[in-house]
DNA sequence: CGACATTTGATATAGTCCATAACAATTATT
DNA sequence: AATAATTGTTATGGACTATATCAAATGTCG
């Protein structure tokens, strides 16, 4: 019940940002950004919840948040690892991983299995109702989601951007 | 106390994204991000948590957080602004907006002055401190966090961004 | 082998951020 | 004058993040 509140209350968010932002005009109610607008950072948040309430639009009929995404595509391309290793590459502490992981696994979409080199370790695989889940999400993902971002942006900016934000996550 | 541990705290956040995502080889400890690297969201997201890390460290002196930042800057921009325009068109929430102000009162940055027109309202104004800290912080972010950025993308592709990233946070 | 350190998953906990409901004081509407 | 709406505020809860700590299992090294 917590697990699938979860989607539906993140889409109902941020409406805050809604009331816009505003600049140019001297109005009267329309307030001064001002160097705001040159701020990366800024330009960067705001964007980034925009984007993000988009994915939980289009994606809200298999109730996926962006991090479940994350998690599901990354066990269908790595199978085989365990716990801390998918933590680790998606920036998610071990601690956190747990309550996420407990959530995908009670709608059994993943599982863990215990390593039988290693029995510390839990091996996550995708069930097959995971795998199946996984490829409507990636559907609706580029179909409504990316395909409304590419439209907006057109595909070379798209690109264009991509590839500056990979720059920024990488090398700064 | 509360309001001096803020920066420093975020200053030594996020150190677990510190752990490279990693791609394209297919080493034993890189993972596969697959199509999360092509993941719009995914990128905005890992970008931001950057900028925002270095905005801090860069701004550390004056322990001002980006949010702290842009509320002083639309102060100054904006005089005679009550709270509920203020925290608007930040995308702050008014409740939330109140213990903000608190801190920046504390520390003497800025005041709320009972409006003599609608004694409901607060006109929010920066003391002296106040706008000699934004100045100081104006000069942070633009000589060391901007001037890092722009570096490191090349001064056009810095100016596309800013722009793609305006459109985003409007038209979508 | 046995003492010690390390790793893995997990729990507990705390802090920050975001969102909603509700309230008193004040102002607007009718 | 009665009612509605607005402003700042408090209280509260949920989500996300970060740290310390633990037991079980494994690794290291004398």
């Amino acid at each position: 019940m917590t697990v699938s509140k979860t989607a539906t209350d993140a889409l109902r968010s941020s409406r805050a940002l809604r009331r816009e932002p505003a600049d140019s005009a001297g109005d009267d109610s329309m307030l001064q950004l001002g160097e705001l607008s040159g701020l990366l950072g800024y330009s960067l948040k705001r964007a980034q919840l925009r984007v993000f309430e988009d994915f939980l639009r289009c994606v809200a009929p298999l109730q996926l948040t962006p991090a479940q995404f994350s998690v599901l595509l990354l066990l269908d391309k790595n199978p085989g690892r365990n716990q801390t290793e998918i933590a680790n590459t998606l920036g998610i502490l071990r601690p956190n991983f747990v309550a996420m992981l407990d959530a995908l696994e009670s709608r059994d979409l993943c599982a863990r299995m215990r390593s039988t080199n290693d029995r510390r370790s839990h091996i996550l695989v995708l069930t097959d109702k995971g795998r199946a889940v996984l490829a409507r999400a990636k559907k609706l993902v580029a179909n409504k989601h990316e395909a409304r971002l590419i439209e907006v942006l057109g595909p070379a900016n798209h690109a264009a951007l991509l590839e500056m934000l990979a720059k920024l996550a990488q090398e700064f």
